[in-house]
DNA sequence: TTCTGTCATTGGAGCGTTCCAAAACACTAA
DNA sequence: TTAGTGTTTTGGAACGCTCCAATGACAGAA
């Protein structure tokens, strides 16, 4: 393989097309051909084509393949930036199974700034416009989000990870299921013998935290057991979550159910104000699984989300929304899993 | 303004420069020239040619000027998957912060996963085959890091956060600096009246975890005050942290200055195992300020790394590269801030 | 042998843009 | 009026690829 063994690989190699034909001895169309079409080569020319193609360390030209077919291969994610208090998990993990299951399908993921509220549609237009993207992958979506609506309208293919929580139900979304995981919680708490098992959630009216908090409930009638008064509401921050949580305390709950870890943390707290410490007799259990949850004494349990999997996913249904448009819509939701700590 | 009040303004538009050429009342090229070189136009014909755009809603197609310019205007940004363990800053901020500033430019980021060992510098190497990017951003770099050097004598431009940490100083770079850092941090503590200032580390050897060791004692070399014995290592884990820390406090340290949030973690549960908490006479100071320090109890300092600087810089001194490739290296250092908590 | 149909391969055209060199225009000096 | 200059506008070509329709090769049937 003279291209990987000579001493300095040029970057940019600018092999073409015909450069290929020529060593191979064949028309330009027949190398495009054994590229995209194999099943129409005789095994005999294919190989030879496939040799000079090796031989030459030949890719093709992302922008002129882009021009020709009108796909450019992209798929597009607005990223948003990164607002302290709300409930963005950990993005790196899902970004990279993303990509790597774009990679695997010969497509790449393109990042554009994109904030809410500040016009965000108008990037998503621009990007259309400049022909920047085939489809889109949005993230954190809520009650409220115009954007699959808008993408819908269009008919451009998209993918959301978070459900369509308010307005139309468009589009394929891949979520996790964050009610089966407070149930999961609740369960377990129960199983330990705990009765008064407390919620500690947001403000109801986001999507998600309304979600996690009909899993808590619904269980909690399953197994027989009060929800009154046990369920509380707070900020995601710390101390908002502390005054919670001491509320609920307040109310004789001996275990909780959060739908944060950072809500977790006040359940820490306020037990630690009154000198207690969080443990089999006083127990909780957080969601997402952050690098918090881990840090704390004693460690708590959450609920991880299976972010690889989201992506993977995320990405598989947008392929085939991409292959066919006219399918009709997917829906995929995908269970947390429970990782055991201390903090039960 | 029709394309915009129309009801269902199509997907990609698919205006041409032909269109707006024909509805202005002039030649393609001139067109091309109203957005490229407007300086050449005559002032009453790029008004009526700027209208015209504008009309259209006509944005140039960038896979055929990426074909034209033999540029693509994409940025690549190899997304390594996150391990558990590597002190992988939080990326979310620093992509957007990134982006942002690229849009600004007219560039946009590509994500490619590229995993470290398998075959990682063959992913960049695909991408430029393709010309799917005209330079790179790349983070996380450590120690042997081969990144740097094989985009180097290839003449690829790019931008690292972080510093070339051996080998060949190649190529621009914009890093925090993790010194001057724990510097602060040590005048802090000492500032209060602590004289055993200790150092929670990790093993020898990663470039950032040294160059914050570094800062540290060279600060209490200056203030005259030992570091013998003073400075232990550990694995960025809550356990292996809280084992350094106890030798740490059976030293007699009064305050440490952690290389992590993690690693600070240990000197809580470290204190917490002989009866005390962190405060003014147990004092320690993390690193990162990630989503961890402000859920501790009590609310642990850190040094929080200025991301959006980071990734505006990283851009900046990309885009210079790209506008000359033979304009000498620069490189960027920045200050991270103190964010006191509770934990002093 | 010639015709017909199938399969494998090919050349021309065009995707939408910018480069380039030439043409048209305006305006002054001879 | 004509030539000479500089400014403004233009048409053709090309970037590298794939679509499309046409060609050639080669078999079996007439």
């Amino acid at each position: 393989m003279p291209a990987s063994s000579s001493p300095a690989p040029k970057a940019g190699s600018s092999v073409t097309l015909e450069m290929v034909a020529a060593r191979a001895g064949v028309a330009r169309q027949t190398v495009s051909n054994a590229i995209n079409s194999p099943e129409l080569l005789r095994p005999q020319t294919l190989e030879r084509v496939q040799r000079a193609i090796d031989e030459l360390g030949y890719r093709p030209h992302r922008a002129a393949q882009a021009l020709r077919t009108r796909a450019s291969k992209l798929i597009g994610y607005g990223i948003r930036p990164s607002l302290a208090g709300a409930p963005t998990p950990v993005l790196d993990q899902f970004l990279h199974s993303l990509s790597e299951a774009a990679d695997q399908a010969g497509y790449r993921v393109v990042l554009f700034a994109a904030t809410p509220g500040d016009d965000e549609l108008g990037c998503y237009q621009r990007l259309l416009d400049e022909h920047g993207a085939d489809g889109f992958v949005l993230s954190g979506t809520d009650r409220g989000d115009r954007r699959q609506g808008w993408l819908h309208d269009r008919g451009v293919p998209f993918v959301a990870f978070g459900r369509t929580w308010s307005g139309r139900d468009v589009g394929d979304w891949v979520d996790v299921d964050g009610a089966a995981g407070t149930a999961a919680s609740v369960r377990r708490l129960a199983g330990q013998g705990h009765e008064k098992i407390g919620f500690l959630g947001w403000p109801k009216g986001s999507g998600v935290g309304d979600d996690r908090a009909r899993g808590w409930q619904t269980t909690m009638r399953e197994l027989g057991l009060s929800v009154r008064g046990r369920r509380v509401e707070s900020l995601d921050d710390p101390a908002s979550a502390t005054e919670a949580a001491e509320r609920l305390l307040a109310g004789g709950a001996t275990a909780a159910v959060a739908a944060s870890d950072t809500l977790a943390v006040g359940w820490y707290q306020a037990l630690r104000r009154s000198g207690r410490t969080p443990g089999p007799d006083a127990a909780v259990i957080g969601f997402d699984d952050s690098p918090i949850a881990p840090a704390l004494f004693p460690a708590l349990s959450s609920l991880a989300q299976p972010l690889d999997a989201v992506g993977r996913e995320c990405m598989r249904l947008l392929l085939e929304r991409l292959g066919d448009a006219r399918r009709p819509t997917e829906h995929v939701l995908l269970a947390p899993t429970l990782v055991l700590r201390d903090s039960v």
